[in-house]
DNA sequence: CGACATTAGCTTACGGCGTACGGAGTTGTA
DNA sequence: TACAACTCCGTACGCCGTAAGCTAATGTCG
């Protein structure tokens, strides 16, 4: 299921999201002097633990207890620094967002967009459990902000009833296209069959319980049927398909239209 | 995070999801006559007393013990019905897509489109535990291959190369509207205040916070400006504007085009 | 009709999770 | 030097999914 975030103090969480930014908020957590003993890690070091985790071991396998192992602490240890584990995904998300490149000068709004969506694309498919994390809520943090800022510079100019529509849109499509993708990789890995043999026993499998699934679906049997253009039955580069051809169509009728 | 689906043993999965159109499986689990106690409960009970659960609670909320207990027993009676909770989901998610309608004869396809996204999103708002499971994995029974079924039969005559993606696309796009709206409302719901209100705070935490906001997102900080038509702050009517736009884009690239 | 094999229902228990609580130890300040 | 503030973290609680195994019910067969 999906993590929510955006959630528990929004202050508390808010300034840890933009701590590097705010003129209030030195690196530290707390005032620069003040009695007990030295912090023995940063917010960072827990957020680059959690997401080293995630990256290695999926986002099911994220416990705060994994985190501080990974720290050579307990899980107890980060609580100092980060006030819930919601809290950690939700600046893990931020932090996976960083180092957005700035929107070209060019012209070519169309290079550019899909410039965008291929960067947008690369993350999601470097970092898969962000597709996990709720990306409904608003957006909160600093890097979260630029990857929207940047798409926003593509399309300035673009009318205000058109632009809302066009963003969500964007935004929809790389993320829907690279969850199907990043899941039928995972699905492929897990059970070690190849995506080909993995179709072929499904639908056996399928004509056994549903003999009369044609009779019943001849259009979805078409489409299974029909040559589904390169990349044979690999899903990642079936689901960059597909997201090319979405693009397409939506930018002839935002570009074009 | 989202839940993964079509995982576990495929056969007694798929078994399970096609058990009213399969020849060979009875609607009781086991044979017809056997020794042992009668069975007190059935598959499609279970279902249904777990979306009962996710509809009223979450899907956080949703567990074998919670289901178990509106039923009158234990979580692990149902494990005679059901293999593990992650097959309970898929049957869930199906049933959840039960009674689609067909789709209808006129020609009009852009009519005929919308009214396919807009019962979905139906379905969506209604279910909201639906975009907490995962959708990228194939699709698996019988109600989830029916709405396919019907959008494919609109789309009939579509080229191929541009079917895949305008399907894929308008499940994204129907979905990932949904889910802006179900997280915003029920965001708005936790917290207790109302929308607007819920914005100007934000907003005076981030000015704190980061002064140099309006500088450092410039683009952003005019969409925040600009009207925003119907609707006001209400997340629900925000999303569902969204994707009309977004499905007018899409759909003049794809009719027009 | 009685013995038995089979099976459903359920209790108990295990290892995991997030995190509340409070004690121990460290440190700047008065 | 005494104190107060603070970090660190061990322990524990109440959840979770579910493995294992017992009890009791039931159809079948001698």
């Amino acid at each position: 299921m999906t993590l929510y975030g955006g959630q528990g103090d929004p202050a508390r969480t808010m300034a840890l999201l933009w701590r590097a930014h705010s003129p209030a908020a030195t690196q530290a957590t707390r005032p620069r002097s003040a009695p007990g003993p030295k912090q023995g890690l940063t917010v960072d070091a827990i957020i680059e633990a959690a997401i080293a985790v995630a990256d290695a071991d999926g986002m099911d396998r994220l416990s705060m207890r994994a985190v501080g192992e990974r720290l050579g602490t307990s899980a107890m240890a980060l609580y100092t620094y980060v006030p819930s584990k919601r809290e950690l995904v939700d600046l893990m998300y931020d932090h996976a967002h960083a180092g957005w490149p700035q929107a070209p000068e060019t012209g070519d709004r169309r290079a550019a967009v899909l410039a965008w969506a291929d960067h947008l694309w690369d993350r999601y498919l470097r970092h898969p459990w962000l597709l996990q994390v709720s990306y409904a809520r608003p957006v909160l943090g600093p890097n979260e902000q630029a990857v929207l800022e940047s798409l926003l510079a593509i399309l300035d100019g673009t009318s205000p009833q058109h632009l809302r529509a066009a963003v969500s849109a964007l935004f929809h499509l790389v993320r829907g296209a690279a969850q199907t993708a990043t899941e039928g990789r995972a699905a492929a890995g897990a059970t070690g069959t190849s995506d080909e043999q993995w179709w072929t026993e499904r639908s056996a499998l399928l004509a056994d319980l549903a003999p009369d699934f044609a009779q019943r679906f001849p259009h979805s049997t078409g489409l299974a049927g029909a040559p589904s253009g390169t990349g044979g039955y690999d899903p990642v580069s079936q689901a960059r398909h597909a997201l090319d051809g979405g693009l397409r169509l939506l930018l002839d009728g935002l570009l074009d239209g």
